[in-house]
DNA sequence: CGCTCAATGTTAACACAATAAACTTTGCAA
DNA sequence: TTGCAAAGTTTATTGTGTTAACATTGAGCG
């Protein structure tokens, strides 16, 4: 390991400005950021990230994946708490509660998530797909539906759950978003994210026709 | 009405910068928008717009109240079209796909919708709410919950239809957002939107408690 | 009619961010 | 030791946001 020398090269320039990059979008918001301010506290001069990163969207998008890194992070800590209750609704609605908590926590990265900057690269798709914890979410959910008695898929996935998963994940997505934007209390003054997340998220659970339906289609 | 004369002023320069704005948007993408484009794009010099907007932000707030007040309209619509049977599912499931549909058509405009940049003027943020359409969503519910046998509030707003709009909003968005991303059919490669909106409404509306329920909270 | 002024455009100028090009320093490997 | 490639630096170009100073126009008024 090197340490810290002052002189030309930096060490590791690369991860300095990722997370230079990710102190200077959560404290001035994920408008207003420019690759010249990383640069500046990173301590190295303003051409100098073009030796790391193809251009200022190549910077961002490793900042996304940090941010979603994060994000995933949280979901397994809050699935290591939820262990012992496997299986539970509640385990599955405090996936959601850690999302909306994540949106509130890392504003600036929530936004930056979702932002549409043209079209990504498939390798950068893929890793974000790796990376959004819903095989967390899903799995919660699979445990949950074998709680309530349905035969748990052997092979491959419960495409059931797939859909369910989908679905509330879209549920948390929105609530946070609608939240970030105050329009959550919009005609409900005392309207609470987490309560209408709550809410809605068991709605959606008891509403979902169990398996046995006929589903001759 | 005066014609377009060429001379030096415009006529109505305000409203052109906003459309050739949005025009812009339309075809570039929410990204890479330059107030000197639509400058040019409106046949006036770099600096002109400056008489009429604050600044670039001031201009592409005129902008989303244009997209707000687009998704208004389709919503207004949808109503429409569904006049004859009120207090469906259908109607309320209608306005949904809506939503869902307006996100593919105006990507730009409705990335452009939820974009933070900073904080908003409290007066533009009225504006937004007015044109949200949420109370259409909300006059859907409100019936369809009366056709479920619910007595019709009376006086203001029914606490439990204003809920469930919320939720039934965040759900929608929610879709709209991950398939834009090309996150829904991470799993299930043939997933579709609307069948995943569609769905996830209705297990909301059915596993919504119904409001006879013991409330003693 | 002709004046004058406010509204609306134009041009010129500045700061600053993205990025490319041409140099410089440094560590490491032959 | 030397020499090359990696990783910085300086410099320069271009484009954008924004302001300031100037120009044009139409409308209201003597």
């Amino acid at each position: 390991m090197k340490e810290k020398a002052r002189c030309y090269h930096h060490g590791n320039l690369r991860d300095a400005l990722i997370l230079a990059a990710a102190e200077l979008l959560e404290d001035s918001g994920s408008f207003a950021f420019s690759i010249t301010d990383a640069a500046r506290r990173a301590g190295v001069s303003n051409a100098a990230p073009y030796r790391h990163f193809r251009d200022k969207e190549d910077l961002l998008d490793n900042v996304r994946d940090l941010a979603f890194m994060g994000l995933h992070e949280r979901l397994e800590e809050t699935r290591g708490v939820n262990l012992d209750r496997a299986g539970t609704a509640e385990t599955v609605i405090a996936l959601g509660l850690t999302y909306l908590q994540y949106a509130r926590d890392k504003k600036a990265f929530f936004s930056l998530m979702w932002e549409d900057r043209g079209q990504m690269h498939p390798e950068r798709q893929n890793l974000r797909h790796k990376s959004t914890g819903f095989e967390i979410l899903l799995n919660a959910i699979e445990n949950h539906l074998v709680a309530l008695g349905e035969q748990r898929e052997l092979s491959g996935l419960n495409p059931r759950a797939v859909r369910i998963a989908t679905q509330l994940w879209a549920l948390a997505h929105g609530v946070a978003t609608l939240e970030q934007n105050q329009l959550l209390d919009l005609f409900d003054k005392a309207a609470q994210a987490e309560q209408i997340l709550i809410e809605s998220s068991r709605a959606l659970l008891a509403g979902t026709a169990p398996k046995d339906m006929s589903d001759h289609k």
